[in-house]
DNA sequence: ATATATTCGTTGCAATCGCAATGAATCGGA
DNA sequence: TCCGATTCATTGCGATTGCAACGAATATAT
């Protein structure tokens, strides 16, 4: 009996995950051309305020240069501010601007509406998903 | 109130099938040095014999630029053989070794031991993380 | 106090990826 | 039958990625 790819696991999981970021990414596309990075830098700071770039890799699951470089072309569109912190001068604070609050605004309304619509697909399933997810996670 | 990525499902999707697919690498490293692709082209042709490059492409959720790198890298390695079809010469047919095949029991173990692992982490979850990713995948 | 180690953000670089173009082969319609 | 459209695999190329190296700043140990 030969191995069989479409019942495994880790590739199903793999499948999913890149149909539902394009599934999203399309929805956002018409509000913001953000990359997968740009868009988690810009909402982690929604919901943390004021960190550092090493703060974000941490929680973001993004290597610290995708950050660095996401960080850079947020600021140049306008939507973060860079700043020294006061007395460790190794970091970087990293901050939205107004209009980058406004623009996680829009996102965040969307976001959760794509969200409510899978939810809605996976019907009783949903909440099981939800803790396999946090069990893969850290596992 | 802000936005929440840690609850977004896309997100935690994402996360859990890198990490997921980080684990899994790390176990048939051992056996086999194979990038992602090159261990899906493998699998599939344990699974399905001898098809063409298309045909991958269309099952394994790969770019056929990528099928087609990936079995030639494989094709060097000694684990697969390329021939022309019978009838339609465009066609590049993909078949097995005897030592892609002996890789793949090998190979197959792993991963299937690999995933009694994660269900028995999952516990009851498991057949609603296997259905909510069904539904997901086709969306 | 000073040298060594560590942390932080950025940058360089090679590898990888996805998309489009290419060229060969086949198909389909007039 | 013959020519344009389509299918197939490969290749080129720009963009993205992950890793390692770097320079600056801070922490630690003696």
């Amino acid at each position: 009996m030969s191995f069989q790819l479409d019942e495994f696991l880790p590739y199903r999981l793999s499948v999913a995950a890149a149909q539902i970021s394009r599934r999203f990414a399309a929805r956002y596309a018409q509000e913001a051309g953000l990359t997968i990075p740009e868009w988690r830098v810009l909402a982690h700071l929604d919901h943390s305020g004021a960190v550092s770039v090493r703060d974000i890799h941490a929680r973001v699951n993004l290597d610290k240069s995708m950050v660095s470089r996401a960080a850079t072309r947020l600021e140049q569109a306008g939507l973060l501010r860079k700043d020294g912190h006061r007395t460790d001068r190794r970091l970087i604070v990293l901050e939205l601007t107004d209009e980058g609050r406004d623009l996680m605004l829009r996102l965040g309304r969307i976001a959760t509406q794509f969200q409510d619509e899978l939810l809605a697909e996976l019907g009783k399933d949903g909440p099981a998903l939800r803790r396999a997810l946090a069990q893969l996670s850290d596992g």
